[in-house]
DNA sequence: AATGAATGAGGGTTCATTCAT
DNA sequence: AATGAATGAACCCTCATTCAT
């Protein structure tokens, strides 16, 4: 049922890159059929339309990003390794699903796009988890006492603007790449941690 | 010579705000003419091309950070208040040029786009011009050591993220737009003191 | 494989005529979709563009050419036969292919055009041919002496003379048609015999 | 009142060079104006249309061929200097006045111009005038019997076709432009003399 | 006499999509 | 399941021409 074929996994994976290079706008199917050797009546045959394909490519992606998302609340861990997971969760899709990022992040913000809404949605709900672990680190006593929602936003924001700039390719990308996460983590909990913590130590 | 006339202008803010709504490749020259009250052949007459209108309308943006950047950087503050001072140009960007702000944000990774590699000129300069204050910070004991560069990038992405959450104009956008820019100066703050601050206090 | 399907008949036909009629810049391909009944996808379904439609037309009138003086080559032919037949074909193809005539004048001197440098090797070739063929009779003493490729473009230049006042289709153009091959055959031999025949007669 | 002020002098030789190059219908009014380094409306101030200029540049064209045929005719020359002067004009025109030989050619079949009919007239008056020619050669035993009409469309085709070829500009082109002219005038008398000529030589 | 801004119809071409096979 | 021919609206852009200055 849910069972991609060859062949729809073979679409997906070349709209996937075309998209994210190109933009949804500017890649035509012709390109895409070319580009997977498919021909357009096949990717008709297993896609409405192209944006059909992006709403896959995007509800494969959110769904991975949800799981991550819900394996790390389950999980239970403290507060700052929550944030580490975090983190990591990010740089690592970046490096497996490099395009899918991409791409994710070029469509953000079409209005026309149906699926503008879903992503939004998952972004708050990221944020809003995020949110939630510093909500309760500040009821803990562990997080110092700030606006968790924009303190969300700015975490996300913090990740995603590095990893972005890795898209680039360049030497300071392979900078960012390197340092980028352990960095980041590092001052995201010299940030966030209260201030006893730094008294006692 | 180099005035504008009211004709451009209408023309440039037309499009600013269709490619910020709509994205650049989906916004047709029909739509601007229509949306402007010019004729087709008017923007012709005053732009070589789409491209052209865009690459205006990027440039304007590009000239008046660049100018603030330069302007604060000429002004000698103190390493706080030069953090502070970027964060606020960044939200008054924000409010005064909502719609040329978000068209630059969207159409940053095409790589058909002339004028990408200038916006990522710019964008590195900015980020350039935050590592070099916090490495005179760390030079000078106010700020802990850090990996500049990523911090910059860190700190770009943070006031980016909460800026484009703005963008969606929900209840979440109006908290954001309240107690963002304080909330992250502080926070950014806390995240660069040097220990010493803290144990001092 | 090679197959001209129907439609693809149909635009080339109908391209022929309107390019002869009206000249190939002025010949819109919205006029031919409409001439040919034909969508203006499916023309392009079938030609790359409308240069591509133009080759098309040339090639194919460029291959009957070369395949006539082909086998007058073969034919091993008199001079005098040879050069009555040539003039021969010429007439016939402008009756049979009138349009694609008319557009092989009208457009050879385009610069912009591409397959001007193949037409004018296809003339040369026919000019070389004939040059040939009048060498080969000076030498057999058939001919009298003279510049053989002047003379050749001189008789290609009469046919074409010829068959171009015939396109204007009132009185003096139905008299060409009528008296005008064997005129123009009577009196190029006339031109081109040795003298000797002339004495002896 | 027929003086040409330096303005349209400018203006019909460049429009002449860029018709005779590119074509009537590819040649925009804002070439012209770029390549004359005149302003659009200065044109318009000058010629009603595009055509306009054509038909100028046509008018003058043709003034001066009838002119050269009226000469010609009053010169009451002998029949061979007749037909040697026809062919000398015709190269004379091609050296003078290169661009506007070439665009007469070009233009010729153009259906949709005004001038075609004027341009068509003025070619069967010149080739009227060597039939007349022809027949009163014939009639005094200085020309074989042949049909006048065809014969004089042929010379005039045999000149053309000559005088196109060396629009080339190749080596080819070089020599016919050195050998054309004579080699054409001794064949053409060749071809037209009345046998006894030949006989009694 | 001369300018060039403005017009909008039309240019060639690409597009996502349909459907008979 | 798979094909690719066919559609025609829409794409960006150029055109000859007008007209207020």
């Amino acid at each position: 049922m849910g069972n991609k074929t060859p062949i729809e996994e073979r679409i997906v994976r070349t709209a996937e890159r075309l998209f994210a290079q190109r933009g949804f706008a500017s890649t035509g199917m012709r390109a895409i059929a070319k580009a997977a050797q498919v021909s357009i009546g096949a990717i008709y045959h297993h896609f409405k339309s192209k944006e059909d394909i992006l709403e896959r490519i995007i509800r494969d992606e959110l769904d991975r990003r949800r799981q991550v998302v819900a394996e790390l609340k389950a999980a239970g861990l403290p507060v700052k390794d929550q944030i580490q997971k975090m983190v990591e969760m990010h740089f690592s899709l970046l490096k497996d699903k490099r395009n899918s990022a991409r791409l994710f992040f070029r469509e953000r913000f079409d209005p026309s796009f149906s699926l503008r809404t879903r992503i939004q949605e998952l972004y708050d709900e990221v944020a809003n988890f995020i949110a939630e672990v510093i909500g309760e680190g500040i009821a803990a006593g562990e997080i110092r006492p700030c606006q968790p929602l924009v303190t969300a936003y700015a975490i996300l924001g913090m990740i995603e603007a590095v990893s972005l700039r890795i898209f680039a390719g360049d030497d300071t990308a392979a900078l960012l790449m390197e340092k980028g996460p352990q960095e980041l983590v590092e001052s995201l909990w010299r940030w966030l941690r209260a201030d006893k913590e730094v008294n006692h130590a």
